[in-house]
Formats: C-alpha cells, structure tokens, sequence
DNA sequence: TTGTAAGCGTTATCAC
DNA sequence: GTGATAACGCTTACAA
C-alpha cells in the first residue's frame, strides 16, 4: 500500500495538484463542487500531506529544535514539558537533541537540529560561551531558557537567582537564623554561582559575617546534599539553618539530618530551590524557591514562535518566589 | 546569506551534483583528486547537507516519533530520557507528540507523527486499544514501552506488574506484617490493576483475607497518598504497612504519616513502586520495586532501529526488581 | 477560478 | 568513474 499523494486526489477528483494545494492551505477560492469533490477524496483514501515534501516546497520545516541538557534534573524535564504544551495545537513540533552539558555535545547537537533546517531553536540551560552561540545560530530564532546571556540580543527567560538566593537567606534570618550554611551546587553554573551571591548578599545585609566553613561545595545532586551535613557534623560546626542549592540537594540535607537525629525544622531549618513536585510531600514539606519551570518552558516555545512570526521577543521577567512551608523554624536569635 | 546546497559545491569542485552527493553518501567510488576537491569545498563553505531534501528523496526521514504522556510523572520522563540517549549518535532524531493520556490527542499525536513520515515510533504508555494502534501505525515499526499489548504482534518492553507487585507485598508479609494496606493507581490502568493484582496474590499465598478497608483508592498521585492515610486513619482501621501505587504515591503516604505522628517504618512500613530517584533520599528511604525506566527507554529505541533495519525484535523481559531500603520494619508478626 | 510548469535540495538510474 | 536527468511530493508564480 503506497503512500497516497495529492496527485491521487487529484485524480479521483478530476482536478489538477494545485487545486488539491489550494484547498489544503486554502491559498485562494476554490470552486465549492470542486472543493467537495476534493475534501471527499481526501477522506476516503485518507489523504495525510507529506510534511517532508511541504517543508522542502516553502522552506520551513515545521519543526523547532530543543537543546536538552539529558541528565535526569527535575526542572530541566519540567522545562521540557512546557516547551512540549506550548508547541501544542499549533502545527510546530519540537524535535529534541542532547547536549549532556558538555560543549562539545552540545554543539553537535545544535548542528544537528540545524541540520534538520527547524524553523527555530530552544535552548534549554547549556553550556557554551555567548559568541559561539551567536556564530552558530545567526539568522535562526532563538530562545534560551533557565540561561541568561550577557548580551540582550540574545532572547532569553530565567528567574532571577541572586534575587531567589537573598529571598531564601532572608527568609531564614527574619526567622531568627544567624547559623546558616549553604549547600552550593556545580562550582562554575551561573545559577549556583548567583543563589549563592543571594546568600551573600542577605547575609551581608543582616550584618552576618560570612563563615567560609558554612559554605560547602555541590553539585546539585541529593548526595552533595548528605555530604554536605556530614561534613559540617563532623567539623562540628554548629548550624541551625540549610540553604541548598535545589531541592534534590535540600532533600539529600534531610536524610542526612534524619540520620543523625537532628529534626526539622525543631533542630535545623532547610530551605531549597526550585520548588520540584517532590519538594510539596518532603516530611515536614520544604519551604523552597520556586521556579515555574514549566511556565518558562510554555513561555519559550510561544516566544519563540512569535520571534518566527518576526514579531519582536518581549521579556517578561519570571518571579522566583519563596514558597513557605514546613521546614522552616525559629532559630536561636527568634 | 542563502544556504548553500549541493550545487554550490559541484560548481566549485567543477563537478556534478551527483558526484558530489556520491562523495557525501561514499556511495561509489570517486576520484581522489576530485573527492579531495569536493570535500575542500564543502569544508570551506561550510555546506550541511540538507536534511528534508534528503528525506523526501530516500523517503527515510531519520527520525523518530515518540509519543509522550506529557503528565511529569518522573517515570515517563526518565523513559523519554532512556529514548533520547538511546539513540544517540545513530543519525536518527526523535520528535516528539504529545497524548496527554487522552484518547483523541494520543490519536492526533501519533498521526501527526505519521504525517512528518518518521520512520518509527515509540509510544511511551499510552491508553488507545490496540486494534487502533494497529491500524494506525500499520506497517510502520513501532515499540511501545511501558504498556503490555495482548497480541504479540505488537513489540512491547515492560516489567511484570503483578510480579513487581507481588514481591513488595510478599517482602512485607515475609517481615511479619499483616494488615497491609493498598494505595492503588488509576482505576483503569493497567499497571495499577496489575500491581493491585499481585498484592492480592501474595495475600492469598500467605492466607491472609482481603480487606477490602485496607485496599484505597488513588491516582499515582501524591495527594492520593495523603488521602489514603487519612481515610484509613479517620475509618480507625489500623494497619502496620502500606503498598503505593508508586513512589509518589508513598512520598504522599509518608507525609500523611508524618503529620500524625507515625513514625516509620517503626509504627508503619512502606513500600513504593518505580524508584524513582527522590526514593533514594526520602527519610527514611525507600523500599521500593525498581522499574528500569532509562533501560526500557534506551532498550525501545535500540530495538526499533533494528527493527527499521528488517532485524527481528528481540522481547527481553525486564525484571522489576525488589529495592530494600529502610522504610520497611518488622511487623507485629516477625 | 483553475491548470501548467518551475522550483525546493537530494538521491538514484541511466548511459557514456 | 562521471554526468545528465528523472524522481521525491508539495507549493507557487504565471497564464489562461
């Protein structure tokens, strides 16, 4: 059973492929019998247009290219899905490439997409320098999401994270909290380089002097979270409060506080980052800073989009902001 | 700057197209000389072959079509996952659809699918039965994960729900517990019926009656966790251990737990299904029935390119296998 | 309103 | 080995 092409409807409607064409997009007026005739042929052989061939005619593909950074992160997944709804009824469909955070990855994985000539690039989080990224996607609409670039020609939503990161070290101070140690997350990632520039700045602002031995390093992950306590624990530095870098971090704290017996928030307050579903259903729930990683992934396809449209790219600036729930107590100073 | 194509190249190799295009698919030999020429050229301008030009005329696309239920259930998205790293450096590239778990977007995904002429398929769970899949996706290679479809006609990979069922509940009657309460999954899914099936087994196996006040029902959900725990508390059905539907499900159980002051697995066991990665550091952590989701996922794509290849498709059967943590104690009759 | 025919950028089939 | 040239399935001037 061969594929049926519009020449078939043409055909079985005694009329020529551009008439088909013309009913297809409604390009201009058709001959109602005729458009009948044609929409009934269509039905019956179950005509679907090959979108290859229709990509190739008018030069767009219908496609958009995401850049997935393919590592399991929570947020990063929501993002994805965000991107996905947005894409939803309107005839674009996003085809994904990983760059698992490594240049080199990464920019094989937005040739590729090139490659596929997509009518546009989303560019979720990544890895490589500002410039490259121009060079690489100059002329092709592009979004980057959960990445801010210096340069504003680039298009690009993200929350602010010294601003999440002075929102959650205040939050704890004002609660009484001058013990705070930190939990960073990936040494040179501009996000945990600004949340933990928030915390600085929070911490400056109370009058705080900052306590090189609260600061441990991260990665992100739930077990820097476990190191992180043990450390701390067995240096003996005293602490009543935990800002971790995100949640999968804040729920590695927990465990690690589980397990050495200490409670929360009764003993040690935590507060995370990001807000993930899990965060929500922690014992006790975790007060966390939420980003709207779906919305931002929606608000990038819809961008971008508009950007294919040539209508200009307008930055909305997302709200990180604290979610207060359980796992935040009284400190000392209360 | 207009993409340069094939010809752009030939002109400056003073060569022909189809020389060219032999070069690129090294699809019969070439002249030294003139294959050094061409690819200089190509190198200097910096040509990228032109994917949908190459599709529409092998009639292979080089892509895949992944249908997703786009719901953020971290399950389906490390399936998602495992699909995209499965395939890699193949050449292929996945798109993707989304069903929405609703019968006529998963219809519309997957004919949309169809419609960019992808060259196989992966439906990632999925709710339309399966004489319309068949007749939607006929002779196209398909792999559809995480859902078993009768007919083996259809490739399936999926783990033994019933068996991953039984095995949590067994573990929990083996550890002297009794009085085991369900939290079950979506009513209709089959994966829900089919866990729900295997706790009634092991309780048969070990004589104990069902309950039917100990069986509640849920949604995968976390809420219906805490729902769960709250009905059965409020009903004063006492209970030593709880089996969800999955880990979401459990971390919603734990919490509800929490809040009133039962401690685990002290007072009451858990056990969840799935592991997703939050399981690891729920506190305690949890016991729960591993389903391989990255594997599955790799495993779909891998066999569908073979599958695309004319090889036969290979049914392995993956094990849901049985994770002890700490969320399970002793129970009364240990 | 409709048909003819020329692309779109490759690959594939022929001859040479 | 290599170059014309006809597909591939659709869109889009340009005529009629």
């Amino acid at each position: 059973m061969k594929n049926i092409t519009i020449q078939d409807i043409a055909n079985e409607a005694s009329v020529s492929k551009a008439t088909v064409s013309r009913v297809l997009n409604n390009t201009s007026p058709v001959r109602p019998d005729k458009r009948e005739a044609i929409l009934e042929a269509i039905q019956r052989l179950g005509f679907k247009p090959n979108v290859v061939a229709r990509s190739l005619a008018k030069g767009r593909s219908m496609t958009i290219g995401v850049l997935t950074q393919n590592i399991g992160s929570p947020f990063y997944d929501t993002i994805s899905q965000g991107v996905i709804a947005g894409l939803g009824e309107t005839g674009y469909s996003p085809i994904f490439a990983d760059g698992q955070w490594q240049r080199g990855a990464e920019v094989e994985a937005i040739q590729a997409l090139i490659g596929r000539r997509v009518d546009g690039l989303v560019l979720i989080g990544g890895d490589i320098p500002a410039e490259q990224l121009e060079e690489l996607c100059r002329d092709l609409p592009t979004v980057v999401v959960a990445r801010q670039l210096p340069s504003d020609h680039h298009h690009c939503i993200f929350t602010n994270n010294v601003d999440g990161g002075y929102c959650a070290t205040r939050h704890l101070i004002e609660n009484g909290h001058r013990e705070i140690a930190i939990v960073r997350g990936i040494e040179h990632h501009p996000d945990a380089i600004d949340r933990y520039e928030g915390y600085k700045r929070a911490l400056a602002e109370a009058g705080i002097e900052l306590d090189p031995r609260l600061v441990l390093p991260g990665d992100f992950s739930a077990e820097s979270g476990v190191s992180a306590i043990d450390d701390l624990s067995e240096r003996g530095r005293t602490f009543t409060a935990v800002f971790a870098a995100n949640d999968t971090t804040a729920f590695g704290v927990r465990l690690a506080l589980y397990r050495r017996g200490l409670r929360v928030p009764e003993d040690v307050s935590i507060v995370g980052f990001d807000d993930q579903a899990e965060a929500a259903f922690m014992a006790p729930p975790l007060t966390t800073v939420r980003q709207p990683g779906r919305e931002m992934g929606a608000l990038a396809s819809g961008s971008l989009l508009e950007l294919i449209d040539g209508k200009p790219f307008e930055s909305r600036p997302l709200l990180a902001e604290l979610i207060e729930r359980e796992s935040v107590g009284r400190g000392p100073g209360a």
